[in-house]
DNA sequence: GATAGGGTAAACCGATCGGTATACTTATGA
DNA sequence: TCATAAGTATACCGATCGGTTTACCCTATC
């Protein structure tokens, strides 16, 4: 960033500022070229001069959101449960809208739009940073519990975006069910370290006994 | 429903089905009433006759897709890790396109319109059936559980939505993951009952430790 | 002080949007 | 038989969309 105030920001850095601002806010699609350059303080040429087309505003602005996670020195435990506090104190704002990604692959619902990529990528990154926590931590198969713990974040998202005013309990929830699974996973890591046998109770076949309908 | 042959059905339920299969697999603000009504072979005239304006129809589309659950009389632990095994299967078509409540909502990002309260319902029914399975279960706070394991369910189908290839994957690690918390929540339902102490491993006060960005 | 380069303002383009109006056809039923 | 209702086809409306064009205005540099 070359300048604090918003007045002298390059107006690439406006532009993009204004982009997530207001794609955030009122969705992608919602907001026309003429609002982003109306709220950048920019001539709709201009725009254009930085970025080509819509789709390109898209992706940079997706690309813009994309902070890589600083290294930290603090336990794994502690840093993967924080995740979940953050998520928390995400949800209390009231106009939390989300996740940028997950809302652009679901507003533009076209695979091959390149918004569909990066966000591909983000999900992944985030993934391969929450594998390294728990393979410090000891878990047993921190591939899969990688995974689970990110279905619990983004369900706790998802779930937020849906019922608006209890939003911060939804990530204590999923805070609570991460550390039922990290304690079952690095305990099933000790148990077998320690040759002890990993119980399972009542292995019964499920059905499916739901109608039709969504999810 | 009083046809099957499509083309015999009345045109409501021709608008109706139309909409289904447009707003789902292309997206709501994606569709035009012009391409609903062509699809349902009708003219747009008819249509308005039956939805006064596109909210209605997209208001009614989501009502139809609300099914109730079958009452099932199989044990419980299995109807709700079937619930599971229908993600599985939901996710391995081509075409699945995520929950269309959720996508609503993402889509029209309104909360004040009709379809988040539609999708309030639907999301709320979901919990309290599977709130009653984990009572009959047997479970600890099954209020609680509830929404841990629709928190699994929900992130398994927005990570579909933005995986499209090794989707049914998740829905698989969503249920080894509810199995765990559903065992965890019994047992300690027992241990309580039976007088045993549920203990705790190293309860720390973990900090955040990721920069701005999304989700 | 002329010359560009980067910016602005505003009109304009064709397409599409949600929604309406007009006029014609068809089937029913007293 | 003839009126009524329901549906069809089509053109139209104003608004907005993503994107382009034209013309003008600074300001810095040689």
């Amino acid at each position: 960033m070359t300048s604090t105030d918003p007045a002298r920001a390059s107006p690439a850095e406006r532009i993009l500022a204004a982009a997530d601002k207001l794609f955030y806010h009122h969705g992608i699609r919602a907001v026309g070229v003429d609002a982003v350059a109306a709220e950048a303080s920019v001539s709709k040429r201009t725009l254009y001069n930085y970025y080509a087309t819509k789709d390109d505003l898209i992706a940079a602005y997706l690309v813009a959101r994309f902070r890589h996670i600083a290294p930290s020195e603090a336990p794994a435990r502690e840093q993967i449960l924080g995740y979940f506090d953050h998520l928390e104190r995400a949800f209390a704002n009231s106009n939390y809208r989300g996740c940028p990604y997950v809302n652009a692959v679901c507003e533009l619902s076209d695979p091959k739009h390149p918004a569909a990529g990066i966000a591909l990528q983000f999900k992944e990154q985030r993934r391969q940073w929450m594998r390294a926590l728990l393979q410090r931590l000891g878990a047993n198969d921190p591939e899969a519990l990688a995974t689970q713990l990110q279905l619990l974040a983004e369900g706790a998202v998802s779930a937020a975006l849906v019922r608006g005013d209890p939003a911060p309990a939804l990530a204590r929830a999923a805070r609570a069910a991460a550390e039922v699974l990290i304690d079952a996973s690095v305990k099933a890591s000790e148990d077998i370290r320690d040759g002890r046998s990993t119980s399972r109770r009542r292995g019964t076949k499920p059905t499916m006994a739901t109608a039709k309908s969504g999810p």
